[in-house]
DNA sequence: TATCGTAGTGTTTTT
DNA sequence: CACTACGATA
């Protein structure tokens, strides 16, 4: 056998197998050892490289770098080899083990994602290109990993397996009882503020008592002390918040050698994506596990740096060759998402930013419609303007759901739901007020958990009086003292009520909540899991209670009823499902997990939570000063620049079309402001944008640029100038409209009216479309007319 | 103890 | 403006 000739046909094959990615993207597919940094621009198709990469390590291990060919190797698979190189075809699993060096198992990968959904798409997509040998890769989240590690290993810390996690509801009220324990006034330091803070402290590795060395003043020794006390109540409840995760299993590996040792040797290669976003505690967790072999690829955009609000610090992708001086860098540059047009006003708005490695990215494909600026006078405006466009590009062919419209704050959805609803075209709003944290969910979920964790003190004291069973505030204070000074749960002390005197008024209630525990546990033990919640509310009261409450009422029970067929799909999508798993998928999932793009509609979120995603055509609205940079990041250089990066995330969303719309007037927190157009517009190179000027006025003036503004002098008194600014229907007049009318909607094409109810100064429309079935519209605001 | 009303408050982004 | 927390009353 000639053995350079199989090296070469080897390489070769290797090669042809990874041929459909750039030269950037194949080096980056075969560095597989050593530390290895993959700087990937948006729309870099980074997600691609790190299948690929994975593909190439568990198919061929090194072999695309070795100079060895495994020893067994047969004459009739080098000429399989052969036959296949020159034949273009690819051989199966069998036959490229054959060739490949294989030290790599699955078992050895992880890959460390931003959230569950790019977690399942990265699993998905390893599942369709490596098949089953995909299932022994761990492709989860940070906050995921770290849960699965800490119910393994979590009694070294002293955590029981059943450990709840909280979210900030539950934190919040932790830390109002503790401020109330500590006689803190809450004006003096705010909720908000000292859980900040103690996430901060988390996030850098720093426990209560360092904290206390380097508490400066009165106030930060005071929340200190609130950190001490916070800690304190978790473990008692057996409970760690989103940080602890983080925090405890990077505890638990420095003062457990043999558990560290145990994961190194488990996760030989590691991948960290967006590892921008990274904090010092998930820097240090990564760094402990990959210290042994050093295999460490992290994938990531300076420029994307978008959390660090929530600790996430840019220094760790920025220092990454500090920190591993043998690293290799790559960059990916090339752009296959947005057109030449977007690219450069991206670049642009980026480019005013100092703390970044720079980079430019591009792409090969010419031109595309330049970036629309909306100038706007209302802010009721923006919501119509987004109809019309969206209008005139489903009637080029575009679908709804190649539409997302992007803001900086959830609390400017509002708007745009209006004009979406009443037009009558459906969408979905991502974030803002989330199914897990509605409360009758909240409610049903904690049953749940003081089935699964009875120490859990914090859940029980949510709903031992919900529905009401008489127990008040007083004893379940008195219930909580006892239970803190006898070191047990305040279940233990309802088991032993008759014990303690100072219960005895309160007994007949406790005792009724009692019994209804037992059944629970009863229930939970005895039944299949996606019975336990109807039971729960028959047993509890609870649905009792909702039937009272009426329509409000109605829809909670609804809100249960989905909750009750999520719990069916969990089971049936994970064998051996249980409900403690099902527990800890809610407690970590978010809503962009169950963001699903098949859906016809139009897509309404964050910025922050479209970081990720693609649309053809992407609307960013608020685009002003005081909104968008907002107004809190006025005054630092890295709020800003925090912010542009934001703006940089935003646009480099948009695939085909951009549309950016800034208002004259907008009312905000109750009060009308005239704010300027955002900076980001100014950056945005000129020659990639186009300004248009929808309001209403005869007289065009000018686009505004900073150069030229002024503020509007005085501007007029509330009314009269909203009043003589009102939008008017397309056509100028009151639209009237009868049932029987042939009408043509913008949307959805023609239609009939079938019925037509005036509602307030407004008619509302249901109109019978003949390719899209009947649809519920406002006949003053939809862009419907008489067709004729 | 429960409910209603009022006053005050805070307004970024979230695993 | 919208939501929450607290206090007064039944």
């Amino acid at each position: 056998m000639d053995i350079t000739k199989a090296l070469q046909l080897r390489k070769k094959y290797i090669q042809r197998q990874f041929a459909h990615l750039n030269d950037m993207q194949q080096q980056a597919v075969f560095t597989i050892n050593g530390p290895l940094l993959i700087l990937a621009g948006a729309g870099s198709g980074k997600t691609s490289v790190l299948i690929n990469r994975i593909s190439n390590m568990v198919r061929f291990a090194d072999s695309f770098n070795s100079p060895y060919f495994p020893d067994d190797v047969r004459e009739d698979t080098l000429q399989r080899l052969e036959a296949a190189v020159s034949g273009g075809t690819k051989l199966d699993f069998d036959q490229e083990r054959e060739i490949s060096t294989g030290e790599i198992r699955p078992y050895n990968i992880l890959a460390i994602t931003f959230t569950n959904k790019a977690a399942a798409e990265l699993r998905a997509r390893l599942a369709a290109s490596l098949g089953k040998r995909a299932l022994d890769i761990m492709a989860s989240t940070f906050h995921s990993l770290c849960v699965r590690i800490l119910r393994v290993e979590g009694e070294r810390l002293g955590y029981a397996k059943a450990f709840t996690i909280y979210d900030s509801d539950d934190q919040k009220r932790i830390m109002r009882e503790i401020m109330k324990d500590l006689n803190i006034d809450d004006k003096f330091i705010q909720l908000k503020t000292a859980l900040n803070r103690i996430s901060g402290y988390k996030d850098k590795l720093i426990s209560p008592s360092e904290a206390e060395k380097y508490a400066a003043n009165t106030h930060e020794r005071l929340i200190v002390s609130c950190y001490g006390e916070y800690q304190k109540r978790l473990k008692a409840a057996n409970a760690l918040d989103f940080d602890d995760l983080i925090y405890q299993t990077v505890k638990l590996f420095r003062e457990n050698s043999d558990v560290l040792e145990k994961y190194r040797n488990r996760y030989k290669y590691i991948m960290v994506d967006e590892y921008q976003d990274t904090s010092t505690a998930q820097f240090r967790l990564i760094d402990l596990l990959s210290s042994g072999h050093g295999n460490l690829c992290v994938v990531g955009d300076d420029d994307q740096s978008i959390y660090r609000f929530r600790g996430a610090t840019i220094e760790n992708i920025l220092s990454f060759e500090e920190q591993y001086p043998k690293a290799k860098v790559i960059r990916l540059e090339q752009n296959y998402r947005s057109t030449a047009n977007i690219l450069s006003a991206a670049n642009s708005v980026i480019e005013n930013n100092k703390g970044r490695k720079g980079k430019t990215l591009w792409t090969s494909v010419k031109g595309g419609e330049k970036v629309k600026i909306f100038h706007l006078s209302r802010e009721g405006e923006e919501g119509a303007n987004v109809v019309s466009v969206i209008g005139e590009n489903v009637r080029k062919g575009a679908k709804l759901s190649d539409h997302a419209v992007l803001y900086r704050m959830n609390m400017q959805s509002s708007n745009i739901e209006n004009a979406l609803a009443r037009s009558g075209i459906p969408y979905r709003v991502i974030g803002g007020h989330r199914f897990y944290e509605r409360s009758e969910i909240k409610d049903i979920m904690s049953y749940i958990n003081i089935v699964v964790n009875p120490t859990d003190n914090l859940r029980l004291k949510r709903i031992i009086n919900v529905p009401a069973r008489k127990i008040g505030a007083s004893t379940i204070n008195t219930l909580q003292e006892l239970a803190d000074a006898k070191g047990v749960s305040m279940i233990d002390i309802l088991y032993n009520m008759y014990e303690y005197p100072v219960l005895s008024r309160a007994l007949t209630p406790l005792n009724n909540f009692l019994q209804i525990y037992k059944k629970l546990l009863e229930l939970y033990r005895n039944s299949p899991m996606e019975d336990f919640v109807p039971n729960l509310i028959n047993i509890t009261g609870y649905r009792r209670m909702l039937e009272e409450q009426g329509d409000e009422g109605m829809t909670r029970l609804e809100n249960i009823g989905q909750l009750v067929s999520n719990i069916q799909a969990f089971k049936d999508a994970n064998e051996g499902a249980t409900l403690e798993m099902f527990l800890e998928e809610v407690s970590l999932i978010s809503d962009i997990d169950n963001y699903d793009a098949d859906a016809d509609s139009v897509t309404l979120m964050t910025i922050h939570s479209a970081k990720g995603l693609e649309f053809p055509y992407v609307f960013i609205v608020g685009m002003e000063e005081g909104i968008f940079p907002g107004e809190m990041s006025r005054y630092s250089q890295e709020d800003m620049e925090e912010e542009r990066r934001l703006c940089y995330v935003g646009i480099t969303r948009a695939k085909k079309e951009l549309y950016i719309s800034h208002c004259d007037e907008r009312m905000i927190f109750g009060q009308t402001r005239r704010p300027l157009p955002s900076r980001f517009i100014d950056e945005m190179d000129s020659r990639a944008c186009r300004l248009i000027d929808k309001r209403p006025q005869v007289k065009k003036v000018e686009p505004l640029s900073r150069a030229t503004v002024v503020r509007p002098a005085r501007p007029m008194p509330q009314s009269s100038f909203a009043a003589a600014r009102r939008p008017k229907a397309a056509g100028g007049r009151k639209k009237t409209f009868a049932r029987g009318d042939r009408v043509v909607h913008d949307v959805f094409g023609t239609g009939i009216v079938v019925n037509a109810t005036p509602i307030a100064n407004d008619t509302m429309l249901e109109i019978a479309f003949d390719s899209v079935g009947t649809k519920k519209v406002m006949a003053n605001f939809a862009p419907v007319k008489k067709a004729d």
